[in-house]
DNA sequence: GTGAAAGCGCTAACAC
DNA sequence: GTGTTAGCGCTTTCAC
C-alpha cells in the first residue's frame, strides 16, 4: 500500500506536505499541492483509517447495534440512519447482537474496542448494565425507537401506547367488540402496545381478557401464524385482532387463511409499522406508521450534533404515528 | 481509555509483559498473568483495535460490499455471512452501495481506506474496473451469490439459468402454454434467469414471446405490482407467470388481487429465492429455494481460507436449487 | 521471563 | 510555505 512517505519521496517533499495537500489545509504552494495530486490520482493512494484515527483520537465512526434477527422495520431504520450519518461524515459499523446476556457483552467489548465517536441503539438490551459500562465512557448514545428508563442518553420514538391504542380503537370504531392481540415478549414496545391495546378496550368499555391475548417469542411471521392459530383454539373467537407488528400480522392472515377464514370478512386483522410490502399484500395491511425516515434522520442528526458538542436540545424526541387504514380491517357486520 | 501503559504502570511491569498476558502468550510468570488480568477485569481495559491493526498490518475485518436496497434474500445471506465470519475471528464492515457509477467509486475508495483482509461482494458492480482496481491490491475477493465474467476471483452461487429453466418447467408440467415473465433489468442474474425461461419454453416447443415478458427496473414488491399490471394490459394474457425473485412475485399476486384474479385459479404466480416470509404468504409461493445457508458458511470458509492462503480449492462452488411446490400454482384447468 | 526500543501511517506543534 | 519531530497504542525482535 502506498504511503503518505512515498508520495513525499517521490515528489521530494516531506510527510507533513503531503498530509496538509490530502487534507486540503492550505499553506501549500499551488504547483506543489498539484504535483501531489497528481501523484495521489497515479498511484492510487488512499489514507490509512487506522493510522489517521489513533493520532486524531476519533475514528468518525459510529456504531450501531442491531439484533442479529432484524426485522424490516429494523432494516429500513437502519438503511436510513446510514445515509444520513454517512452524508454528515461519518462512517458507520453494525454490532449484531443476540437477546441474550453473553452475546451483549461482547458486543460491549467490540464496541469498545473500536474506538466509536458514538452508539446508536436499534436494539434495546436485556442487561442493564450494558448502559451503565457505556455511560462509565462518556460516549455519546442515542436510542431508537424506544427509550430507557433512567437512563441520560437521548432517544427518539413515537408515544407507542398511544399508537397501540388509536390500532385498537380503529377496531372499536369498526364494531368489534371481541378484538384479540398476538403479543411480543421482548422489549419495551411490547408492554407499551399492550398498554395501549387494554387502555382502547377499557375507554370503550370493554374488558381485558387474558384469553384473548396470545404471547409469541419473537415478532416473525412465522409467530404469527403460530400465535393466531393458538387465539383460535381458545374459547373465545375475537373478530378482530390487533397483532403487534406487520410481519406477526402476516402470520396472522396465513393462520387465518389456513382456518378457510378470509380477511377483512370473517376478521379483522391490523399491524403495527407499516414496513415496504404491507401496501402491496393481499389484502394489505391496516396499520401504524411510524415516520421512519423523519425518526432515522433525527437520530443521525442527534447524534452527530453530539459528537461535535453542540447539541441543544435534549430527552426524547417523540414523533407523531399515522393510522393507515387499508384492506385488513372492516366494519363488523 | 485505559492503555497497555497505563496497566503496565500499576502492575509495575512493562507494557510488552501486559501485551504478552492479553494476547495470551506463554513466557509470563503465573502470578503476574494473574496480576495483570485483574487489572485488565477491574480497569475495563479493552485492546485498541486500531492500533493493534497497524502493527500487525492485518485488520482481522472483512468488508461486505451490499446493494443500499438489499433485498431480503440479500439480508439473510449478509446476516448468516456475518455470523460464520465472526466464529472464524473476522470482523465485518458493511458497505451500501447505490446502482450507479459514483456510488461505487467511493465505495471502493472507502474499501481501500479500511486495509481489509478480505472483500466479499453481495453486489454487482456495474463497472468493470471495479474489480480490476481491488485485484491490482492483491486482497482476497468473493463474489456470492454471482461470478463474473473473465475475473479469477472465487465465487458462490446456484446455477441460475437451470433453476429459472425448472421453475419455467414446472409451470410447462401444470399445462401452462401461455407463461408470463416480470424479469429484472440489473444483475447478471436477470439475464440468466431469462435464458433459463426461454430454454424451458422451446424445450417445450414453446416459443419466445417479449409480448409475455415485462422488465422492471427494481426487484421490489412495487415494481411487482407494477409489472403484473402491465402484464394484464397486453394483448395476450398468460395463464402462469415466472416473477424473477419472491418480492416481485408478491407484488404480481397483489395487481392481480386488485385485478379480480385469483391465485393460483386463475393465474399461478412462480417466484425465486425462497425468502423466509414466502411460505407464510396467503397463498404461500412456490418458487426456487437456494440453500442460502451452505452458500453463505461456504462464503465465509472461502473467505477465511483466502485470508490464511490455505484455500486448495479454485473456480466458483457451485450450489444445488430445489424447487419448492406451494399453493400459489396449480395445474391448468 | 522480562524490559527497552523500534516502528506501523499519520497529524500537529513547532522551527525555520 | 515547508520540514522536523514527537507521539497516538500496540506488538515484536533483541538484549539481558
Amino acid at each position: 500500500m502506498t504511503s503518505i512517505k512515498d508520495i513525499a519521496k517521490i515528489a521530494g517533499v516531506s510527510p507533513s506536505t503531503v498530509s496538509r495537500v490530502v487534507n486540503e489545509k492550505k499553506y501549500v504552494k499551488p504547483e506543489i499541492r498539484e504535483r501531489i495530486m497528481a501523484l495521489v490520482e497515479e498511484l492510487g493512494y488512499v489514507p490509512n483509517n487506522a493510522a489517521r484515527s489513533m493520532v486524531l483520537k476519533r475514528t468518525f465512526t459510529v456504531g450501531v447495534v442491531i439484533p442479529d434477527t432484524f426485522n424490516m422495520f429494523q432494516r429500513q431504520l437502519f438503511s436510513i440512519i446510514e445515509r444520513c450519518l454517512e452524508s454528515n461524515g461519518f462512517r458507520t459499523m453494525f454490532f449484531f447482537v443476540k437477546w441474550e446476556s453473553e452475546s451483549e457483552m461482547k458486543c460491549l467489548r467490540r464496541l469498545l474496542a473500536e474506538n466509536l465517536d458514538g452508539i446508536i441503539m436499534i436494539h434495546e438490551m436485556a442487561r442493564p448494565d450494558f448502559y451503565e459500562e457505556l455511560s462509565q465512557r462518556s460516549i455519546p448514545v442515542v436510542l431508537c425507537p424506544f427509550s430507557h428508563e433512567g437512563l441520560s442518553s437521548r432517544s427518539v420514538h413515537i408515544d407507542e401506547e398511544a399508537a397501540a391504542r388509536a390500532a385498537t380503537e380503529h377496531l372499536i370504531t369498526l364494531g368489534h367488540r371481541e378484538i384479540g392481540m398476538v403479543a411480543g415478549l421482548h422489549f419495551s414496545f411490547a408492554a407499551q402496545r399492550t398498554a395501549g391495546y387494554r387502555a382502547a378496550l377499557e375507554g370503550a368499555g370493554l374488558s381485558y381478557d387474558e384469553g384473548l391475548v396470545v404471547p409469541v417469542g419473537s415478532y416473525s411471521a412465522a409467530d404469527g401464524r403460530l400465535g393466531m392459530r393458538a387465539l383460535l383454539s381458545r374459547p373465545r373467537r375475537p373478530t378482530a385482532v390487533f397483532a403487534q407488528t406487520d410481519e406477526l400480522a402476516i402470520g396472522a392472515v396465513r393462520a387465518l387463511y389456513e382456518a378457510g377464514l378470509r380477511v377483512p370478512q370473517d376478521m379483522s386483522v391490523m399491524g403495527f409499522d407499516d414496513i415496504d410490502i404491507s401496501a402491496h399484500l393481499s389484502p394489505s395491511l391496516t396499520t401504524i406508521r411510524q415516520p421512519i425516515f423523519e425518526m432515522g434522520r433525527e437520530t443521525a442528526a442527534i447524534m452527530s450534533r453530539l459528537i461535535a458538542e453542540e447539541d441543544e436540545t435534549e430527552g426524547a424526541a417523540i414523533f407523531g404515528f399515522e393510522l393507515v387504514v387499508r384492506e385488513s380491517t372492516q366494519a363488523l357486520g
